[in-house]
DNA sequence: AAAAAAC
């Protein structure tokens, strides 16, 4: 088992220590070369004790001293490593008289330290380069297992990409020859990504030229960087903006953040992951990224978004509760991610969703640029979606996870009573790498892992009634190789990048495909092979037909007896698909525009490479949302059988 | 039906 991704892994675990008072791993550092340089900054963080005043000598021009504010930063005893080397940087103090909210046309006057830039007098000043920050951020380059994992470079040339709507730009090639700003540039290059995916390739382009997207691309297949790329590159160039006027009295200096480009995730850990992808990327830059969810200490995430929350990456709830408490303002967003978008759009998640962006004080639609990604984009999700974005390109990009011949796909016929037997056999067969068990309830998820450490698995298990702290701790004890089995629920099914997973089992399948591709898409990541094993039974025939079909897609041996259920399935009446949510998008192939098909476009249509399905999604014009005829024929129409 | 997401 390699242990070669530690590292990079331990900052998340070290927050939640920070927050919850207790002593991580490691306690903040302070390399040798900045004690001397900025004592300022170092030595009240390390000691505890508040910083004079809350200001440094290292800024232009020191700012009056404010007995509360600086009262209120010195808040002391703080030991977040993640945010150690940041003690002097702190992009809220030099303006604290209007700051902000005077509308200053230079919100940034700090200087820049070892690993931060600032933005001075319209210009971005790059801070110098932090080599322990960049063996934090980046690894050891000279450690193999610590190369950017889940991106596979040669078999991606063979991903077919649509892209629809109108006017869509030209694609890039390269990083070098895209419009990317050259710190970025700089700092893919220290992350040692080469080529851009083909998610990349079109959405670099697209957001630089100021579009919105809805872009179809599966984890693993870049996405992260695809939206973090062209928003960190804008801003680098553009620089901050001037939040709107302060409505309180100006003696009541405002503690509000401003953050001007959100992303919205559905799990605590997708956040979190964000989040130390946009460290890696906003590195010597003026961005401050900032991560807030539930579950950990509010104060010590209020303490960090006051030292610079620019790129935000939240999980809904906590969001909202940050804006009720006044701490935090949508009003100056240019960019809005939703990752993940059909979760973020789903019965649950909707209505806040639909408050933070249109019922708070989020910049319009026509303010700022809307981005979503997702692994499918559902009709009806389609439907729900237009209403945050405006004028946007449609982006598929072909399935990663499940056409590549990476993952082998098993489906096992397995009772549920001879489910515990069979797991033991296959975990005693499996004895190299990490072993993902997906079960789809809390309650299982306990019992399973109780039963698997009692029969000596070292085992460890992640889902939404454990505490974030038991959750961070799963996720890194299994990351480390500590606990090389997890058994999990939905919350480890999306967006988690977790390397040398080498075995998925669907201990339950899910009801829904998508679920299952998802899930199966944890493993066989960065051109390695992946196991997945799935048990089966009778129970299972609401995924059967379209488990067949993503089996057949994906060249995958499929078993008789399945064939035979589903089979049996397809005339059996009752069987309906999915029924309310009106059916996924990639029923008949691959996800496609519900608006293409129709005369709208005018020519906006530029394809890689498609065997999409024939022209089925009746004519609904580009914009023309309204009637029900532009999307009803798509779905209904393949579906004959059913 | 369950899971996720704020206190």
């Amino acid at each position: 088992m390699s242990n070669g991704h530690v590292n990079n892994d331990s900052t998340d675990l070290e927050n939640q220590f920070a927050s919850l008072g207790i002593n991580g791993t490691k306690t903040a550092y302070v390399p040798p070369h900045l004690r001397n340089v900025q004592r300022a900054a170092s030595s009240p963080a390390l000691n505890g004790s508040p910083p004079r005043n809350g200001w440094d000598d290292s800024r232009t021009p020191t700012p009056p001293s404010r007995g509360g504010f600086g009262g209120f930063r010195g808040g002391g005893g703080e030991r977040s490593s993640a945010f150690g080397g940041r003690r002097n940087d702190d992009p809220w103090a030099p303006s604290p008289r209007g700051g902000y909210g005077g509308g200053g046309a230079a919100p940034r006057d700090n200087g820049t330290s070892f690993g931060f830039g600032a933005w001075r007098d319209g210009k971005h000043v790059p801070g110098p380069r932090n080599m322990r920050m960049e063996k934090e951020l980046y690894g050891d380059p000279q450690d193999p297992s610590k190369q950017h994992t889940g991106i596979n470079f040669e078999k991606y040339d063979d991903i077919p990409v649509e892209a629809t709507g109108a006017g869509v730009p030209e694609p890039v090639n390269t990083f070098a020859n895209s419009p990317l700003d050259s710190v970025l540039l700089e700092n893919i290059t220290y992350a040692r990504y080469t080529t851009p995916t083909p998610v990349q390739k079109y959405s670099i382009p697209i957001v630089a030229n100021g579009r919105d997207l809805m872009a179809c691309a599966q984890t693993g297949s870049g996405k992260t960087a695809g939206f973090l790329f062209p928003i960190l590159s804008a801003s680098f160039t553009n620089g901050p903006r001037a939040p709107p006027a302060e409505t309180n009295p100006s003696y009541m200096r405002s503690r509000k953040a401003y953050p001007t480009a959100l992303i919205l995730a559905p799990t605590r850990e997708l956040v979190n992951q964000i989040h130390e992808e946009a460290r890696k990327f906003a590195y010597r830059s003026w961005v401050r990224p900032a991560v807030v969810y539930g579950g950990a200490d509010i104060n010590s995430q209020l303490r960090q978004i006051e030292r610079g929350c620019d790129l935000l990456s939240a999980t809904p709830g906590r969001l909202v509760d940050l804006i009720e408490r006044g701490r935090i303002s949508l009003a100056n967003i240019r960019y809005l991610v939703l990752d993940e978008a059909d979760r973020m759009l789903d019965m649950g998640f909707e209505p806040q969703i639909r408050r933070i962006v249109q019922e708070e004080d989020m910049a319009g639609v026509h303010e700022r640029q809307t981005l979503m990604f997702s692994a499918t984009f559902p009709r009806d999700i389609q439907m729900l979606a237009k209403d945050f974005l405006k004028d946007y390109i449609f982006l598929s990009v072909g399935r990663v996870g499940s056409t590549s011949e990476n993952i082998t796909q098993k489906i096992e016929y397995v009772e549920d009573q001879d489910k515990r037997s069979v797991l033991l056999d296959l975990l005693n067969s499996n004895n190299t790498g990490l072993t993902l068990v997906f079960v789809e309830t809390k309650r299982m998820a306990d019992m399973l892992s109780e039963f698997l450490l009692h029969n000596n698995f070292p085992t460890t298990s992640i889902h939404g009634d454990r505490t974030q702290r038991e959750r961070e701790m799963a996720l890194q004890t299994f990351r480390t190789g500590r606990t090389p089995i997890m058994v999990a629920t939905a919350v480890a099914a999306r967006g988690l990048d977790i390397p040398n997973v080498t075995h998925v089992i669907n201990y339950d399948l899910p009801s829904d495909i998508d679920d299952y591709v998802h899930r199966i898409g944890r493993t066989g990541r960065a051109g390695n092979t992946g196991i997945s094993t799935a048990f089966f039974n009778r129970g299972n025939k609401n995924i059967v037909r379209d488990l067949v079909e993503l089996l057949r897609e994906a060249n995958q041996e499929i078993p008789s007896w399945l064939e035979s259920v589903a089979h049996e399935s397809s005339f059996g009446g009752s069987y309906r698909g999915r029924g309310g949510r009106g059916g996924g998008g990639r029923r008949g192939g691959p996800i496609r525009d519900y608006r293409s098909g129709g005369g709208g476009f005018g020519g906006g249509h530029r394809s890689a490479s498609y065997g999409g399905p024939q022209g089925s999604y009746g004519g609904g014009g580009y914009g023309g949302g309204g009637g029900g005829g532009g999307y009803s024929g798509g779905y209904s129409g393949g579906g004959g059988g059913w």
